[in-house]
DNA sequence: TCCCAGGGGAGTT
DNA sequence: AACTCCCATGGG
């Protein structure tokens, strides 16, 4: 007879919208989640290994989370929380269909999450992302994961825990560059360093106001407006947060080629103007619009 | 070979 | 404040 405290337990969190996993784990926001069959999605969410997978009933959908019963039993509001199941996102996607121009992106992207990511692995994600792709993001975080040697197993699958800021400081430089991460290597090390050493107080970021919070981590080698608000965004609850790349800046200015400026410190400012506290929504839809839906994804 | 990738930062004008 | 160039590296 099988061990019942070491047996995954299969939870239903009921939904009352749609919820696409592929895109909301996979779409740019994350970058640690790896497909299984049938739509079955598996990561883990801090320590905890969960396999994640979306059944559709009539009235509305239910999550299915797979995951082994902690003794503190906080892991489904944690699991709530990191995929912002309680915010209306209905009710997100009818305010901004009433715009002509996004109207016929919403419709045609998946209907996606905003995340609450672990703030720490979210800011060495994008720190990562600069002048890079998505791929080679994916495989720089796994490296780092690996190096850190943190093996958790679950659903006879193993898992790399990821580095926390005392762990990837003492990896240094030299070592994070010979995972390939070029000239982030720096700015990464610099930044666990300051951060492990209480010199950068990440865990109270959250709780500062929007400007205040991206000035803070702009203090940060290695994080500009860009970076910044892609962490205020993912895991912060920054949703009027709207971070500009290349993608994003392209999509701005064919839409809105009226009334848009030009530079992406101006459309920053214009996005989060103009969609509030919908911005990141916003962004993210643009995003992946012209990335997979326009671009026709080259990966 | 050339170009691009979820930019940032320093130097110049 | 806006513009230019360089920062490493891997993949197409």
């Amino acid at each position: 007879m099988a061990n019942s405290k070491s047996m995954p337990l299969i939870f239903d969190i009921p939904i009352t919208y749609d919820l696409d996993l592929s895109s909301t784990l996979d779409g740019g926001q994350s970058f640690n989640w790896r497909p299984g069959n049938d739509g079955v999605w598996l990561g883990l969410i801090g320590n905890l290994p969960v396999k994640l997978s979306i059944d559709k009933h009539r009235n509305g959908s239910v999550v299915k989370a797979e995951y082994r019963l902690s003794p503190g039993g906080s892991d489904l509001d944690r699991l709530k929380w990191y995929l912002d199941l309680d915010t209306p996102y209905e009710a997100v996607r009818n305010r901004l269909s009433c715009d002509d121009n996004l109207e016929s992106i919403i419709r045609s992207v998946p209907k996606f999450n905003i995340l609450n990511q672990d703030p720490w692995q979210t800011l060495v994600s994008f720190i990562l992302s600069t002048q890079s792709n998505i791929p080679r993001i994916k495989r720089n975080l796994e490296d780092i994961s690996i190096v850190a040697n943190q093996l958790v197993t679950a659903f006879g699958l193993s898992f790399y825990r990821f580095p926390n800021p005392h762990e990837l400081a003492a990896m240094g430089e030299n070592k994070l560059r010979g995972l390939g991460l070029g000239y982030r290597a720096k700015n990464l090390a610099a930044v666990a360093s300051l951060i492990s050493e209480n010199t950068f107080n990440i865990k109270t970021v959250s709780a500062m106001p929007y400007k205040d919070a991206k000035q803070y981590l702009m203090a940060l080698p290695g994080v500009g407006p860009k970076v910044a608000d892609c962490v205020l965004a993912f895991s912060m609850g920054h949703t009027s947060a709207f971070p500009v790349d290349r993608w994003v800046s392209r999509g701005v200015k064919r839409m809105y080629s009226n009334t848009v400026k030009y530079s992406d410190p101006d459309i920053s400012k214009w996005g989060r103007e103009k969609f509030g506290s919908d911005a990141a929504y916003v962004q993210q839809s643009i995003f992946y619009y012209e990335r997979w839906v326009r671009g026709r994804g080259q990966s």
